[in-house]
DNA sequence: GTTCTACTTCAAGTCGACTTGAAGTCAAGA
DNA sequence: TCTTGACTTCAAGTCGACTTGAAGTAGAAC
């Protein structure tokens, strides 16, 4: 939403530099009914129509790469929402960034510990993996909540 | 969360070290209607009814710490249930183990480099995140994918 | 014997992020 | 001008993993 763009916008010059859902679904990468959705979240904001269809700012672009960015992040739809000042613009809390990044860290070393007993459970010798020691260690470990409490959200993907 | 209050071995002797529910589900850590739940799934089941209420086979808190390991490490319900033999004992197939350790391998390092980038923003001086370079690759890396395509599941929590 | 209470069943609700379906509209091409 | 087909709206459906609520029941305490 930098402004700049918005030059000679004659309606007869087709050369708009506005894109058409479906270029921008097409450019995004993200269907135009979850385009529609986030307009209906007031995630992103159509600058008009032609017929009916929606028109958007290249912007969008950039604001679409925003919100996938916050979603693999692990921001839901609403918290990325807040992340937009009022006038469009992002409007970050580094602080929310730094622990989000705390967040994350703590997430990555459950999951390292979690591979790396899957890879030794995978190539251990035992008969069953119940009598693997280091099975079972990770058994005790998941069953006392030790490895991820198994909250609501799983990590997985 | 050892053994202790082995149940009230009252009444009749050979009261087989079964567990009430409730009793599991304290021990688990595990909401009474998630028990009912996975029975009904077929993940666990309950060796009888005292009354109305079901008893549970001791080994039914590996069982469920076995289904916690799962869950944490990103299979599902229905996956889950397909890695226990018809006999109830646990058939893990390992080169399944392999590909999830895999799996997981491919996720931590996509939230490495998130989290590092998350760190940078969090401390970076530009003005406007928009402005940050290492921002701005962020954010193309996310537009193109590059990071970790927003598919149906999110990893965050 | 009565009451208390924790269990029981079954159906339905929840949550987040979308998707799908039906019915309608409109710019562009033949 | 008419047809086409990609768009539009709005409501409802989906998916996974549970949770919640209503109505019923049985063992244990009194």
């Amino acid at each position: 939403m930098t402004d700049m763009t918005e030059t000679t916008e004659t309606s007869d010059a087709t050369e708009t530099t506005q894109l058409d859902i479906a270029e921008v679904s097409h450019r995004a990468g993200v269907p135009a009914s979850t385009l529609r959705y986030y307009e209906e979240k007031g995630l992103i904001s159509s600058t008009g129509r032609r017929g009916l269809r929606r028109q958007y700012d290249p912007g969008v672009l950039e604001r679409l790469a925003l919100i996938a960015l916050g979603r693999t992040a692990g921001f839901s739809l609403d918290e990325i929402a807040d992340m937009f000042a009022p006038d469009g613009r992002p409007r970050i809390d580094r602080g929310m960034l730094a622990a989000k990044a705390d967040e994350l860290d703590h997430r990555i070393r459950e999951l390292g510990v979690l591979r790396d007993s899957l890879r030794h459970a995978a190539a251990c010798p035992a008969p069953s993996h119940l009598e693997c020691p280091t099975f079972r260690r990770l058994l005790d470990a998941a069953a006392s909540g030790g490895v991820a409490a198994p909250g609501r959200r799983i990590p997985g993907r």
